[in-house]
DNA sequence: CTCAGTCTGTACGCTATCGCACTTAGATTT
DNA sequence: AAATCTAAGTGCGATAGCGTACAGACTGAG
């Protein structure tokens, strides 16, 4: 694994884990109709409010879902990378979202048209129950990041946020501003170059305009808040066959020293 | 309609909205199953990683979904009323929630066991599409919770959780100690005490020994930050068959002033 | 009526974060 | 090599909410 992050790799559509579990049967039906994408940073899948055309299984890029607010402020309310899906108001039934999708971190995906994922979806019981459960986990993951605004300081945010990124890539580098990390976490620049700072000083991460690398993983999951414990436990309860072809329930258990003495 | 919180009305399933636009159809199914309850002021319907036995359908009780950290406190991520279900995870097949749901306003409910709910929900496509689509509401609240808590005041929270609150209720007061509210909100009782100072000094509340009353609803939505209205109109746009059955609607935009310069 | 319990009001120092202004330092272009 | 731009660092007063402590007020039980 070199340490580009977006190698010009063949892209696979199971490098999306939900497609990686999806039984054969449903894969004859849906492969035929996946279109493959590239999404360039900063890129919008959706906007507020949009009728959404496709739905996107993201194979190497990370998507946000970002709230707008009326005078222009934002705050991320999930991240979903190849574990997930974007723009599951297609097979909710809601058509529409009221928050953007934007692309966090570049690379591919495919897609799929909603006609499509809707036609499936009712007839498709693997499926079906794959998706709702992966909804709960990005449910579980929208309350989390509620919870973390209201009781959690900036560090422990900035810690959760680069651990549910780094999750979704195969490096541990992110591209990626302190302005933009600000805009995600709806706080201001100034208060991200201090709390990564003491990241850095506590030699936990290494940053340099517009790229920061976790260098000790271990030293961020002892500082994060428990709301990305709860995340990733939930991810795992309610997608183990997911966890099975994903690194990092393995990337990211390796380090569990501090559960060691609770469960 | 008398001023009694919960007057002791022959209880209804029809009194939840979304019992009530199901069709015929799917009733008969269902309602043989629903077994009426009654729930008291501060009960858990399930606690964190409980394996949810039931589906809790409300009529006149309010309950919130509650993430209680390790240390004890607490933070409010969503609200549920008559609009909505309380156990979604059943369907959703994660089985499990790591939050709690606790009786904020006693009142009744029906209650339909998990195995019920799961086997209609596999061959029932309007049971299907009406609980997706709830879930996609409560999704947003979800989200919306998290957005206002990090930008808004506690001033406009306390707005947006009174106005949530009184779409639920038949009545404008709330049985409820600031000390509650404060769990709800995850802030101090002290902070209610100011922010609830202010509401009543404007004349839009009042309150006392825990009973709040809105005497001012339009001055609360003057005041109230934008993401109560986020909320409310993604609930009429994605469950407008419910919407024309409720209250809220209407008593909700009867009072839209503000609205009427932007759409 | 009194007492205990609960609910609400107030005060004060503390801290995290904000908003703003400005500087420094890499990177990119010319 | 100089000019320009973008990313990151710094400083400072303002403020919202916290933690703690305590005081008043209403309620219900005896």
């Amino acid at each position: 694994m070199s340490t580009m992050p977006n190698p010009p790799t063949p892209p696979n559509p199971r490098q999306n884990h939900l497609l990686a579990v999806l039984p054969e049967a449903e894969c004859e039906h849906l492969f035929p109709h996946l279109e493959p994408v590239s999404l360039k940073l900063g890129e919008a899948l959706y906007e507020s409010g949009d009728r959404l055309s496709h739905v996107y299984f993201l194979t190497t890029a990370i998507v946000s879902l970002l709230y707008v607010m009326e005078n222009g402020s934002s705050a991320e309310i999930a991240i979903v990378g190849n574990e997930g899906i974007v723009g599951v108001a297609l097979f909710m039934g809601g058509e529409t979202m009221p928050n953007r999708a934007v692309v966090q971190s570049e690379g591919h995906a495919y897609r799929l048209k909603g006609s499509v994922i809707k036609q499936e979806f009712h007839r498709s019981g693997a499926l079906q129950s794959l998706f709702l459960r992966y909804t709960q986990a990005l449910l579980t993951q929208m309350s989390q990041t509620a919870v973390c605004n209201r009781h959690h300081t900036l560090d422990q945010q900035l810690c959760r946020w680069l651990l549910l990124s780094l999750d979704r890539l195969p490096t541990n580098t992110l591209k990626m501003t302190q302005e933009l990390i600000a805009n995600m976490l709806g706080v201001r620049r100034e208060g991200v170059t201090e709390a990564a700072g003491n990241l850095q000083h506590a030699g936990l991460i290494h940053y340099n305009r517009g790229r920061v690398t976790v260098v000790d993983r271990p030293g961020l999951e002892a500082r994060v808040c428990e709301c990305y414990e709860v995340v990733r436990k939930e991810f795992c309860r309610l997608l183990p066959d997911v966890i099975a072809v994903s690194p990092w329930a393995v990337s990211s258990s390796q380090h569990q020293r501090r559960q060691t003495d609770r469960d």
